[in-house]
DNA sequence: TTCCAGGCGTATC
DNA sequence: GATACGCATGGA
């Protein structure tokens, strides 16, 4: 890894890195952009401010870092000890993959915390992402940072209207209690078999396939895990009707994120001319 | 006004 | 097991 240290901050070189593709994606919700090639952010209640220094070569500054952090925190969290160069080649074996990372070639897949992701995800059900990000901004302003299940723990569904959330707060203080009882355990869910895992987060109300499966990748780094929602079952149906190909074995996850964000942008181009 | 959004619970067959 | 429908909210 290439990085420096310049007054307060790191200065990385990174390829295989952009904000815009990584942190404005759909795998996360507070990060927000604060100027062409800067966000705003946190992991747990350690904020950061990262910008972009030099696209060309892929030079960012993680602002106001000691250099333990940048290697305790955000070497983990930006999944900075994977190669996504060798990920992408695997990748291009396949004729639509290939042309997805493409497409958005700095996505990175980001290790968030398991709680915010199994939160996060529970109120993204049925919603769109500008409203999500709403629903958290109201969150995370209430409580100074993203709460805890200990913090949530005396919250009520009617105590939490003002997230204007609707009938996904039922579904998040029941997360609240099961988590906190031990009802779920997220560590068991961090090894067990994915398909149990998966059954383990589905004893929350309002938790299904699709929640469990986006809060084992995102909130867990279980790569093998395939969210499917309304996108990822269009690439299915138009461009895989006999499933993802051999070369994305293990790291469906991964690939899903360059197929999420392709179809996306695909149709809105579409709509747009 | 109607439709839809990184779905899920329930009823019904 | 599969399919249909309602669900809170707000932007398009």
């Amino acid at each position: 890894m290439d990085y420096t240290k310049k007054d307060k901050n790191i200065v990385l070189k990174q390829p295989d890195f952009d904000l815009d593709e990584t942190l404005d994606c759909g795998q996360a919700f507070r990060w927000v952009k604060t100027a062409a090639d800067e966000y705003r952010g946190a992991f747990l209640n350690k904020p950061l401010t990262v910008r972009c220094l030099d696209k060309h070569d892929g030079v960012f500054e993680f602002a106001d870092t000691t250099e333990d952090e940048f290697l305790g925190v955000w070497y983990d969290y930006f999944d900075l000890g994977t190669d996504y160069g060798e990920l992408k080649r695997r990748y291009s074996a396949d004729e639509t993959l290939a042309k997805a990372c493409a497409f958005a070639p700095g996505i990175r897949l980001l290790r968030q915390d398991a709680w915010e992701a199994l939160s996060s995800f529970i109120i993204s059900q049925n919603n769109n992402i500008p409203r999500i990000k709403g629903i958290i901004g109201r969150l995370t302003e209430h409580f100074g940072g993203y709460p805890t299940a200990e913090q949530l723990r005396n919250e009520t569904p009617e105590s939490l209207d003002f997230l204007r959330a609707g009938f996904r707060a039922a579904y998040l203080t029941d997360a609240v209690s099961r988590v906190l009882s031990g009802d779920v355990s997220l560590e068991a869910a961090r090894t067990l078999p994915l398909d149990e895992a998966r059954n383990e987060l589905m004893k929350i109300r309002g938790v299904g396939p699709k929640v469990a499966d986006c809060t084992l990748l995102f909130g867990m780094y279980r790569i093998g895990a395939l969210p499917k929602d309304v996108w990822v079952k269009r690439v299915l149906a138009q461009w895989y009707p006999n499933g993802l190909p051999e070369c994305v074995k293990g790291t469906e996850g991964i690939a899903q994120q360059y197929l999420f964000h392709y179809i996306r942008n695909m149709e809105r181009q579409a709509v747009t001319v």
